[in-house]
DNA sequence: GTAGCATGTGTAACCGGTTACAGAAAGGCC
DNA sequence: GGCCTTTCTGTAACCGGTTACACATGCTAC
C-alpha cells in the first residue's frame, strides 16, 4: 500500500506561470503555449510579444506540468550495489552517455548489496517517475517485479547473462568467465589456487564466478576466501593465504579491486609477483593494465553493457520494441600477474 | 529560450488512475485520494472496500499528479565531471546516502570536463524538475547562475572553499592543500619537484593546487607535468619525468590515480619506491593506503562534503535556511611514499 | 425538539501546463 | 457583395492527482 510522502519544503516565491506571462502580454494562455513550444500557429509580431515577455519575468516552464501533460517523465532508474566501485562507476558512466544521447536522463540508487534496500530503492525511483528500471544480477526481492510492472516499467537485470530468466538480462556468462580464469591458470600449471571472493550471500554473480571456477577439472586444492569487496578485503585475503601452511600458487580475485589489494600485500610481504604467486582479477577497471606487474584478468564489456542496456530501454519506450536480452563476451587479458608456479616442473605431468 | 523536448514514446496501456478506483468501489476521488494518504478522515469500512480495489486494480499513483500539487519534486541533481573517478563515486555516495535519508534523490549527470556540456545537463536536470544543484568548483559557464535562479534552483559548488564566490562552496582550501603538500616535501629536503597534473583549464581545483606548492619558498626547481587525469596518465608522467636528464626526487600528484600510475611505472623502470624517489597523491581514494608503498597524500574530505552538501540543500529545501559555504579541512596523511630524498645529506642545509 | 458538534463523504476548484475545437479576422475569387 | 479559405487567437477541457468547502448523518446536551 503506496504510503504518502508529505512534500518537503516549500516554494519561496511563487514561480511565474504561463498565465502571469499571457496576462502580461495580453494573450491567452494557449498562445503563449504555443509560444513555447515553438508551434507555427503564431504570427511573428506575437510571438515576438510573448518572447520578450518570456525574457522580462524571467519565465521557467514547469517540468512537471509538462511531463503531466505528456504522460510520462524521461528519466531511467539505475539501483546499484554502490557507484563506489570503479566497475559500477564506468558502467554507470556508459549508461548515462547512452541514455543522454537518447534524451534521456538517468536516476540513481545504491543499495549497499541489501535487497530489502534495493526494494526499497526501486519503489522511490518508479514513485519519482522512472519509467525503467535497471538491477544488477538476478538476486532480488520478489516483489520487485509485480511492483514494476504495477508502475509500468520494465526491469533490465545487468552484469548477468541467462536466456531463461524472467526478466531481459543484459550482460554476461558468469560461470563461463569463472571457467576461463580457472583454466588460465590449470594451463599454467596452476593446481592450488585461492579464490577470494567478496560476500556472496547476496552476489549471483560472484557465486556463479566460483561455480565456473569450481567446475574446471584437474585442480588439487580450490579454497575459497570471503572477504570485503575492497582494496582492503584483497589485504585481507592476502594475508589469510599467507598464514596457511599449504601456500595456493594463485589467487582468483573475483573483482580487479580485491586483485589489486592482494598483489599490495604480497608485495609488501617480501614476495615476487608473479614468480612467487600468481593473481588474477575480474572486471578490468583502468589501472589494470598498467599496474606493477600488470594485472591479468577478465575483461568484463561494461561500456558495451551500458550502451545496450540504455538502448534496449530506449527503443522500449520509443515504441515498446521487447528489450532483448543480449549476451556480451567478456575475454581474457593475460598479462604480467600470472605465470606458472614456481614448481611447475614438478607438478605438470 | 527554452525549447519544447517532444515525450518519447507513448503509454503502452492507458494507466489505471484514481477515477477508475473510485468507481469501481463506489466512492468520491476525494475518498479515494484520502484512502490513498492513509487520512483519518475516512470510515474503517470504506478504507477497507478502497483498499481492496487499490489491490485488485493494481493500482499506482501517477508520480507527476502528485508532484505537480505539492509543488516540486524531491530531487537534486549533480553535475560532475565524470562517476568513473574513486573520489566523484566515493563523494556521489555519500551525497546519495544523505539525500536518501532526508527523502531526497539524486539525478546524476555528467560533463567529461567541459563547461558547455555542463550548462546543457544542468539545464536538463532543472526541466527534468531538479530543486537544487551541486557543480563541481567555480569555473562555470556565466549563463548557469541566472539559469538556476529562473527555476528558483540553488547551485552548491564543491571540492572548492572560497568564502567570498557568489554561491555556497562546500569544500577545502586547494591553494592550501597544495602549499602542505608542497611544505611536506621540502621538509623531507626535497628541492627538485615534479608537479603532475591532469588537464587544467576546466579546473580550477587543480590550478589552486599547482598554485599553493608554487607558493612555498625554498623549492629549487618545479617543473610541471600536464597529462591526462587517470592511471595512464601516472605512467605518462612518470616517463617523462625519468626522461629528464635532472631528475626531479618527488612527484607531487594532484589526484591518487595518478600517483598510483607514476608509482607503478617507477617500479616497473626498476626504482625502489620511496628510496629513489617520493611520491605524493591528492584524494585519499580508498587503496592509497593499502598501495606497496603506501601513498603519502592529501585525503579530502569528500565523505564530509557529500553530508554537507546534502544537508545544506535539504534544509534550505525545507524552510529556506540560505546554505551555508563549508570550509572543510583535508590533512595530509604521511605514509610510506614519502622519504628524504637519496641526496638529503649534502642537499640540506 | 433543536442547537451544537464530530464524523464521513462528495463536489468542484486547483496545480501549470497542452490542445481540440470554435470562432474571428483577413484575403481571394466569382 | 457574398462565400470560401487561410491564418491566427481564445475558450475550455484535460492530464491525475489533492484539498477547501459544503453537506449529510448521527450523536449528545439542553
Amino acid at each position: 500500500m503506496p504510503e504518502r510522502k508529505p512534500l518537503r519544503g516549500k516554494q519561496p516565491s511563487r514561480r511565474i506561470t504561463l498565465r502571469d506571462v499571457a496576462r502580461e502580454a495580453g494573450v491567452s494562455v494557449a498562445t503563449a503555449s504555443r509560444v513555447l513550444n515553438g508551434s507555427p500557429l503564431v504570427s511573428p509580431a506575437t510571438r515576438e510579444d510573448v518572447l520578450r515577455v518570456f525574457a522580462k519575468l524571467e519565465f521557467a516552464p514547469d517540468p512537471l506540468a509538462r511531463a503531466l501533460n505528456a504522460g510520462g517523465t524521461n528519466t531511467v532508474g539505475a539501483v546499484i550495489p554502490t557507484i563506489n566501485h570503479a566497475i559500477f562507476a564506468a558502467f554507470l558512466e556508459a549508461l548515462e552517455a547512452t541514455l543522454d544521447a537518447n534524451g534521456y536522463r538517468l536516476l540513481i540508487a545504491t543499495t549497499g548489496m541489501d535487497r530489502r534496500v534495493e526494494l526499497e530503492r526501486a519503489r522511490s525511483l518508479l514513485e519519482m517517475g522512472a519509467r525503467a528500471l535497471i538491477v544488477t544480477g538476478l538476486d532480488h526481492e520478489p516483489e520487485l517485479t509485480s511492483l514494476a510492472k504495477r508502475f509500468g516499467a520494465p526491469v533490465v537485470a545487468t552484469s548477468i547473462y541467462e536466456a531463461t530468466a524472467s526478466m531481459p538480462t543484459i550482460g554476461y556468462d558468469n560461470v563461463e568467465l569463472g571457467r576461463q580464469a580457472m583454466r588460465h591458470l590449470l594451463d599454467l600449471g596452476h593446481r592450488d589456487v585461492a579464490v577470494v571472493t567478496g560476500p556472496t550471500a547476496q552476489n549471483d554473480r560472484a557465486r556463479f564466478r566460483i561455480r565456473g571456477a569450481e567446475s574446471v577439472e584437474g585442480v588439487r586444492s580450490l579454497r575459497k576466501i570471503e572477504t570485503e569487496l575492497s582494496v582492503g578485503g584483497g589485504v585481507d585475503a592476502a594475508k589469510q593465504a599467507l598464514a596457511w601452511d599449504r601456500r595456493p600458487t594463485a589467487l582468483l580475485c573475483v573483482t580487479d579491486l580485491v586483485a589489486l589489494g592482494a598483489m599490495f600485500e604480497l608485495q609488501r610481504s617480501g614476495l615476487s609477483l608473479p614468480r612467487d604467486m600468481s593473481v588474477m582479477g575480474f572486471d578490468h577497471i583502468s589501472w589494470s593494465e598498467h599496474s606493477h606487474p600488470r594485472l591479468t584478468c577478465m575483461s568484463l564489456p561494461v561500456v558495451a553493457m551500458g550502451h545496450e542496456s540504455a538502448q534496449g530501454i530506449c527503443d522500449f519506450l520509443e515504441d515498446g520494441t521487447p528489450i532483448p536480452s543480449v549476451r556480451l563476451h567478456g575475454e581474457i587479458k593475460v598479462r604480467g600477474s600470472t605465470c606458472p608456479p614456481p614448481d611447475a616442473s614438478r607438478a605438470s605431468p
